[in-house]
DNA sequence: GCTTGACCCTCCCATGATGGGAGACATCAT
DNA sequence: ATGATGTCTCCCATCATGGGAGGGTCAAGC
């Protein structure tokens, strides 16, 4: 159910213990711009206003803000992040579930960082063959050329 | 210089050594869209064209686009494959910029690797602790939540 | 010749997460 | 009351890549 337009001004919503977004953007560490947009794609639900249409956060919204902060910091996209969201909503459900997650997401990044270890070795050991001087033979460009011995990657 | 239309049709253009679009894509495993995209971004020079319009590569072209597509696999940016390009364009100019590029580009590769890194051992741990089965107890969910022990990362 | 299928063309839209900025209104402190 | 922030919505940009619509072109088979 949306939530009803409280207090008519900040002041007022403030002594209730909600926040503007600025406030919210700041104890949290996510931006308010990235606020408004995690609404718009509802990952944060419809936010109260105030009269003026100033958006309202109570704590339970911060809880979720920094949730969502901590899972983007761990590198889960938006739609993991869902998934996660959804699971933390309902506790009953079983832990198997956010497990299988995690590890899928693991698993992922283990994929990339070896991918990037590769291109990193490959560089590195290119980048030692170079004179880097004013020489213009250089194994990098004949590498990219096709032109070189290959790089030991 | 802009390069003059060919022949008008593609037999006629084959004949000359030249390639259609989808052969260059197929030979250089750049995709057509992607081929226009670099010429459209100034990566590759205007193709020249037959008659009807269809673009024509020559066997230069191919070198160029797989240049690209190597850079690319190294994970170099649009941006510094330009760089690179023109360094390769001119010969005379010295090694030392191009191995500056690459180890200016291994070292953000090897910064972004820890960094995943430090996110898979994090989810690693925090996996390794939840039971995964039908307890709704879970440190993963608590973690993001901010509300259990910290992961060791 | 005519059809058919495989090309190719341009133009627009989408992704994912984030930021920048314009123009207008609200709030707050002086 | 006035000026400095804060907030609102809306649009645009990033980076590299792909999808698709709507329409022209080419080669092969009949």
């Amino acid at each position: 159910m949306p939530r009803p337009t409280l207090r008519p001004e900040a002041a007022g919503a403030r002594a209730q213990g909600l926040h503007t977004i600025g406030d919210a953007a700041e104890a949290t560490a996510v931006s308010a711009k990235m606020i408004r947009h995690y609404e718009s794609i509802r990952l944060m639900p419809t936010a109260g206003r105030t009269f003026a249409g100033y958006r309202l956060y109570a704590e339970s919204d911060l809880h979720r803000l920094r949730f969502i902060k901590r899972a983007r910091t761990l590198g889960f996209s938006i739609k993991e992040i869902e998934q996660l969201l959804s699971l933390w909503d309902d506790r009953r459900r079983a832990s198997s579930e956010v497990k299988q997650l995690a590890l899928q997401h693991a698993r992922a990044l283990e994929q990339k960082i070896r991918e990037m270890e590769s291109m990193r070795a490959t560089l590195t050991d290119l980048a030692r063959r170079c004179h880097g001087d004013s020489h213009p033979d250089c194994p990098i460009l004949e590498d990219l050329a096709g032109t070189g011995r290959k790089a030991t990657n």
